[in-house]
DNA sequence: CGCAATATCG
């Protein structure tokens, strides 16, 4: 009676309440055989992905002893399609771990998922089953294994299992080409491409892209040309290739003449003027779109992001949440957010969606999302939180150590940021220019001059120019010690332009040192960069001030006020919070 | 079923 009124309703389009019901029936009677219908249910009616879904999914995994090996394939099908790869090699193993002999579904779609995890030996220990189970003469079995060792850059072992093939098809070969062009094997490619028979677009699109990749936009352009037929993914490759050598005009060239776009080549676009600063063409292409999914909502939040318009991403998240928006953000989203809280130096915000709307949304920490936390915990003073997460990240990389590393400068833990870099240096992680910064803070908080300058130095070693950051940092740490003049010289002795940071850390120097000469030569550079900031004219004052020059102080003071730059200096990014 | 174009953290 129960088990035909379930089976009649999982037949209906039902809601999230209904079916907490039907899986508490299902529970409570040990209908267990019911879930297969539950979780087909799950994953047929529900078009559009939603974390609440894959969440509830989970859930009914977890409860029912083990799904049947059908159940399960297509779990993990929705998964996979869903980018939760993680999810769905844990229903492959489950499938092991009690006795059952997956089917070529589930092992192609298994290899899938260890190639975008970068899964090595999950691969390989499924290559040994494949001949357990007697998948050896399958296609898509045999193909999934070319495609999963192209993936992961093992072009050795997919070159093996390619030439054992009985059968080949279009999608075996395309992995290949692939994965010679991932490898950086171009020859390799043409020479597949050149013995292909029956070419299909997939095979076209893929060597556009190697050949726009490497940045030959012309070999790229030519074979886009000859192409006998062209679908999105064409047009969106040569965007893509001339978004990434940076010809945006021909990016958008080829975007406004496309037959028609897609949310990528919007994405696509957008990430291109994200580059280049235009935030206004990005929002033009982004508001011109109709239908807006999470990706491209993702795409211009991080746009804002970047561009230092935290308080745009804030809005445009708060957009997408709206009733009649209702689109469900995903990692990616709440990264990129909770980044812009760290800039915002918004602390209630950031942890509102760490402690409450992750859970309530069944988005799962990763550790992208464990490094934009740590930098917002770090940079609003947590720094115990911040290490908390810190040490439980599955990988540390150089921007999860950068962060620390800044944190813990900004933090009065100077030491603990050098020892930081120690150990970064220790595990071989590459410092970039922001761990630099990052080092050099801690350096010039507690007046190292010495360290900083070796430190300095030794950016070049690992092939990293200083920018006018690095040298402000530096000029600030010698300004601190009273070097005034070495400072001068290392500005003078610049490379590139300084910008009016650089001369504002000379010239605040200056004012703690009551050095009027060069205090008079720095604010000069300064009223140059930035006339529009009052801060180094009234620093100069002082200077004069201090120095008993009370009517050149006075004189500029009453400047200032005529310019109606009012503004008291120190202000900070607070204020444009505000604004 | 499996291959091509996009996007997150300092």
């Amino acid at each position: 009676m129960l088990v035909q009124k379930i089976t009649t309703l999982l037949n209906h389009s039902l809601t999230a309440k209904q079916l907490k019901q039907i899986h508490g029936s299902i529970l409570v009677h040990g209908l267990n055989h019911l879930d297969r219908l539950l979780i087909h249910h799950l994953i047929t009616s529900q078009s559009d992905y939603s974390q609440p879904t894959a969440h509830y999914l989970r859930l009914i995994l977890h409860h029912s002893k083990q799904p049947d090996v059908d159940s399960a394939t297509s779990a993990m099908r929705y998964f996979s399609k869903h980018g939760n790869f993680q999810q769905a090699l844990a229903l492959y193993s489950g499938l092991q771990t009690s006795g059952l002999s997956p089917s070529t579904f589930a092992v192609a779609s298994a290899l899938k998922a260890c190639a975008r995890v970068c899964e090595l030996n999950g691969g390989v220990m499924i290559h040994g089953q494949v001949f357990k189970y007697g998948f050896c003469g399958d296609v898509y079995v045999e193909t999934g294994l070319v495609g999963f060792y192209a993936k992961v850059g093992d072009m050795g072992n997919a070159c093996k299992v390619f030439d054992e093939m009985s059968e080949r098809n279009v999608v075996s070969w395309n992995s290949m080409i692939d994965g010679f062009l991932r490898s950086g094997d171009l020859v390799m490619a043409e020479g597949c491409f050149a013995r292909m028979l029956d070419k299909d677009v997939v095979s076209w699109n893929s060597m556009v892209t190697g050949y726009a990749r490497v940045g030959d936009m012309e070999k790229a352009l030519r074979l886009f040309e000859e192409m006998p037929e062209r679908n999105q993914t064409s047009w969106n490759a040569m965007v893509s290739g001339y978004v990434e050598c940076e010809k945006l005009e021909l990016a958008r060239k080829f975007y406004d003449s496309m037959p028609q776009r897609n949310t990528i080549s919007c994405i696509t676009m957008i990430g291109g003027y994200s580059k280049c600063g235009d935030i206004v063409s990005a929002r033009e292409l982004f508001d011109e779109m109709g239908r807006k999914d999470h990706l491209l909502y993702n795409a211009m939040i991080a746009c804002h992001a970047k561009n230092g318009r935290p308080k745009e991403a804030l809005q445009l998240f708060d957009e997408m949440l709206q009733p009649n928006v209702n689109i469900q953000p995903d990692k990616m989203t709440l990264a990129t957010v909770i980044s812009a809280c760290s800039q915002l130096g918004d602390l209630s915000f950031g942890s509102w969606i760490h402690e409450l709307y992750m859970n309530q949304m069944g988005i799962t920490m990763d550790d992208h999302l464990r490094t934009a936390l740590i930098d917002l915990y770090a940079k609003c003073g947590s720094i115990d939180k911040a290490f908390k997460l810190f040490h439980k990240l599955h990988k540390k990389d150089v921007v999860a150590y950068t962060a620390m590393i800044l944190g813990c400068a900004i933090n009065g833990k100077e030491q603990i940021a050098i020892k930081l870099f120690d150990e970064m240096m220790e595990s071989k992680i590459r410092p970039n220019l922001v761990t630099f910064s990052g080092l050099l803070t801690a350096l010039n908080h507690v007046g190292m001059v010495e360290e900083s300058y070796h430190c300095f130095n030794s950016m070049k070693r690992y092939g990293l120019a200083p920018t006018p950051d690095h040298y402000s940092l530096m000029v600030e740490v010698l300004g601190r010690a009273g070097r005034l003049e070495e400072a001068h010289n290392l500005i003078k002795g610049m490379p590139m332009q300084p910008h009016a940071g650089v001369w504002g850390a000379l010239l605040l120097a200056c004012s703690t040192h009551n050095n009027v000469e060069l205090g008079e030569i720095a604010a000069k550079h300064c009223f140059e960069l930035e006339a529009d900031s009052s801060g180094y004219g009234s620093l100069l004052a002082n200077i004069y001030a201090s120095a008993g020059r009370w009517d050149d102080a006075k004189r500029l003071r009453k400047s200032i006020y005529e310019k109606g730059l009012v503004k008291v200096p120190g202000s900070s990014w607070m204020d444009h919070v505000q604004e």
